[in-house]
DNA sequence: ATTCGTGCAAATAGTTTGCAGCAGA
DNA sequence: TCTGCTGCAAACTATTTGCACGAAT
């Protein structure tokens, strides 16, 4: 958790912020959720946060490469720590239904051979420093009809 | 393109809805273009169009299985024809900057692969009905400086 | 001390909705 | 003809912003 922080405040002061009671608090909620949660979450699990101030320290978060925004159907947008912040790398299953976002890592030749296809992909569309995002859309445990 | 009305219609009228002159302006105006739209582009395409009734008619249309909505960053939502109305299964890669979508396709080998690990992990979680969405995201070609 | 961050409240922007009239099967 | 669709304008809601005060270095 120490390593969480180190790595914020050494992201933020790199470009230019203070890291703050706020942002700390940000993301100790960030990386105590075992799934990327919405502002509003956010702000019930820290209720002395403002709801400005965590907008805008998200924008600050998110441009430090602290946080990472995920915008699913519609609704709201929800947070997690990057990957840079927490050394692990997955994807996301969404559900349709409720909008949760749970995290899942995928076999390593998969992740392979999906990063290889897909910058050779960017590259013949001249897109420059592109990086992959897998979702898995459905219907989670809780949404579907009980007695199905 | 008359394949493509006529699915739309049959898809329509199995979920009890008409295909209306406005709803076929908008599968046209997707159908011609070669990336996903957004609301505000579809609008200018097809001048005719009521913003309420498009934002309407687009809901239709997707619970009816004929378009299929992308949400990027954030800004404005984009919209393209479902793979079962046009037939191809393609993925996106998406500019970080300007937010435009380009349509690539992927070798079968990596899609396969891909498949297969995405059903294991969707079936582990106990999600249902799930797939996968793989996009690419970076900067395109015209957002990059034009030194570089 | 001085600059950046904070919180309140007001403003903004994309999207949704109520309602009366029109179009489609 | 009868129900669903349309378009206008007003309503909503997530997010952004102005401003004066408080906190961090």
């Amino acid at each position: 958790m120490s390593e969480i922080h180190d790595t914020a405040l050494h992201k933020l002061d790199g470009a230019g912020h203070r890291y703050t009671q706020n942002r700390r608090a940000v993301a100790a909620a960030l990386a105590g959720s075992e799934a990327p949660i919405t502002i509003a979450e956010l702000l019930v699990a820290v209720p002395t946060l403002a709801q400005s101030s965590t907008y805008r320290n998200l924008v600050v978060l998110e441009e430090a490469g602290v946080v990472h925004k995920i915008v699913t159907s519609d609704e709201h947008s929800r947070y997690e720590l990057t990957e840079a912040v927490t050394g692990t790398h997955h994807h996301h299953l969404i559900c349709t239904t409720c909008g949760v976002v749970i995290d899942v890592t995928l076999p390593d030749d998969v992740e392979a051979a999906l990063h290889d296809s897909l910058a050779a992909a960017s590259y013949s569309m001249r897109f420059r420093g592109a990086h992959h995002r897998v979702d898995l859309l459905g219907e989670c445990e809780n949404c579907e009809p009980a007695g199905t």
